[in-house]
DNA sequence: CGCAGTTAGTTCCTAATTGGAACTTATAGT
DNA sequence: ACTATAAGTTCCAATTAGGAACTAACTGCG
């Protein structure tokens, strides 16, 4: 199977990682939520070649997660901005930023800090059930598959934990 | 630059996806929390080639996010399991499979459904500050750069959104 | 013993993708 | 006319991925 492939995968994560997961994408969608736009922009701040960065903000407009509009006619010029559906990645960016502020800094300590404005607090972000408010663990979940695929998405003997 | 130089960058997301952001490596350890742990189960459920599988579990063990454990001797045997660390990255896995039920659900729904066991409900997760408990939208961060980076990280002129 | 089966890889070759640099298009400014 | 800007596209060498076969180190069975 081939990694352009795998958004036929009856899977939520699968089908996400069809947009996002190729390399460089999210480092793309984190300039993004610094309010980063243009196509020069990017490549610079990132070093990522100009054809992979064209085909990597052609894919996350195609699946909606950016839009491409004109910011001026004569010569024509274009900027990418998030949409909702972009938007709605941002727990994401937080939660993997914030593994990497755990675990991966340096002797500097993190990069970046982010501020909750409303508290004044750093941000530290945890999964929560919105429902109930707990904190929430691997362990804590029971999965269930859609009947439509039923027995052909959990693995046969999982582990305990 | 190169994709594999990325862990230069002093930003955590960039650190963490030079671990974790290479394709596969998410499906792989989306079936780590299911409970997979063996070579041949990840290699059948994915489709993933068995020498990139082999490539991603090392560094992912490398990484520290997969702990690669000998279940058998004679002959030797062994199995990945996650580390603590690699637990951590679960409000991540979460996150991005319910971004992908909500915007790229197909005709039957969504495949998998995760329900929290204390509660009952259907797990939907939100981006929540922990000190103030309140729902964190991106305009609501405000991020400082570590003095030691001081201007060389955030873009120059940001959007306003 | 001899042979198939199991598990976790490695090796080989071809095809696709990436990295790096130069080039293109359309226009504004001097 | 010449230079600069912005957003790509094109070209080629180098790297990586896909697919299939092969290897190692056993176990179980007749």
């Amino acid at each position: 199977m081939r990694w352009q492939d795998i958004d036929q995968h009856p899977c939520s994560l699968a089908r996400t990682l069809a947009i996002i997961g190729d390399n460089w994408t999210l480092l793309v969608l984190r300039d993004c939520f610094m309010g980063v736009r243009r196509f020069d922009d990017f490549q610079q701040r990132l070093g990522v070649t100009r054809h992979v960065l064209s085909d990597r903000l052609r894919k996350l407009t195609e699946g909606g997660v950016l839009d491409k509009v004109a910011y001026q006619e004569r010569p024509l010029r274009h900027e990418y901005r998030l949409t909702a559906m972009g938007k709605d990645l941002y727990p994401v960016i937080v939660h993997l930023a914030q593994w990497g502020d755990k675990h991966l800094a340096g002797e500097h300590g993190a990069p970046l800090t982010r501020y909750h404005r409303q508290c004044g607090e750093p941000l530290e972000a945890q999964l929560q059930c919105s429902h109930c408010g707990d904190v929430v663990k691997p362990s804590d979940i029971r999965v269930e598959e859609n009947p439509y695929w039923k027995g052909k998405l959990m693995p046969g003997r999982t582990g305990s934990d």
